[in-house]
DNA sequence: CAATCGATGTAGACATTGTAGACATCGCCG
DNA sequence: CGGCGATGTCTACAATGTCTACATCGATTG
């Protein structure tokens, strides 16, 4: 009963979640997602995905309305539930293996 | 002039194809998948997937019509071009570079 | 020799994911 | 009060992922 699997982006905006900790807001997301991966979104389409992975049960939020010195909407804190942890092992892993041996080939870390 | 963004399952298929070298017919790569990545699909999906990476260039074949003892069709043998290897360095760095310092959290590397 | 089978590969359809742009809301600023 | 900035929501559409059914060709078999 896994939860299908992880699409290329689904799994960068978990990792991004992650990275963020305590500081996942939408837009924080944006930059991680952006400085890290390259991937510049609109936010509308990140929101999308938020929305599925939580629907997935990958992710979840709570809403924060303590600060009204931003605009006025309360803003939500994301974290990515342990069920999403699971499946960013599993697509680690399986990448993992089919990237072994594979090192002479893709070496590309350039600096 | 990026092409756009490789797929989950785009990426995998393509290791596949660099692990299996010379021997990276359809059938092979279909077993490599769901070996090192638990992926099951069925030929028809496969097909598809090698026919788009193939019109974004990253991928080409070479039509093996020498064993008759097989069945009747003559088969195809895929490989990476120096794009395809590209795009998976890319996706890889991107990856890597959002889950750095994340092995806290996902370490599960469960035998 | 024709019906069938096994190994390939092809076609068409449909579900899921990825993505953008327009729109709504609420305080602030001038 | 009207526009602006920070959030978030909605609708629509393109790209990916995936399946089932079908076509082809040689070998097998009755």
């Amino acid at each position: 009963m896994t939860v299908r699997f992880l699409g290329e982006f689904e799994q960068m905006v978990l990792l991004a979640v992650l990275q963020l900790k305590a500081e996942a807001f939408a837009v924080g997301i944006l930059e991680e997602l952006d400085e890290r991966a390259g991937r510049a979104v609109s936010r509308g389409a990140l929101y999308k995905t938020l929305e599925r992975l939580e629907q997935k049960g990958l992710l979840e939020w709570t809403t924060e309305d303590g600060s009204p010195d931003r605009g006025g909407h309360p803003r939500r804190l994301f974290a990515v539930t342990s069920r999403g942890i699971a499946a960013l092992q599993e697509s680690r892993q399986a990448l993992n293996r089919l990237w072994e041996g594979l090192d002479s080939v893709l070496e590309g870390e350039g600096s």
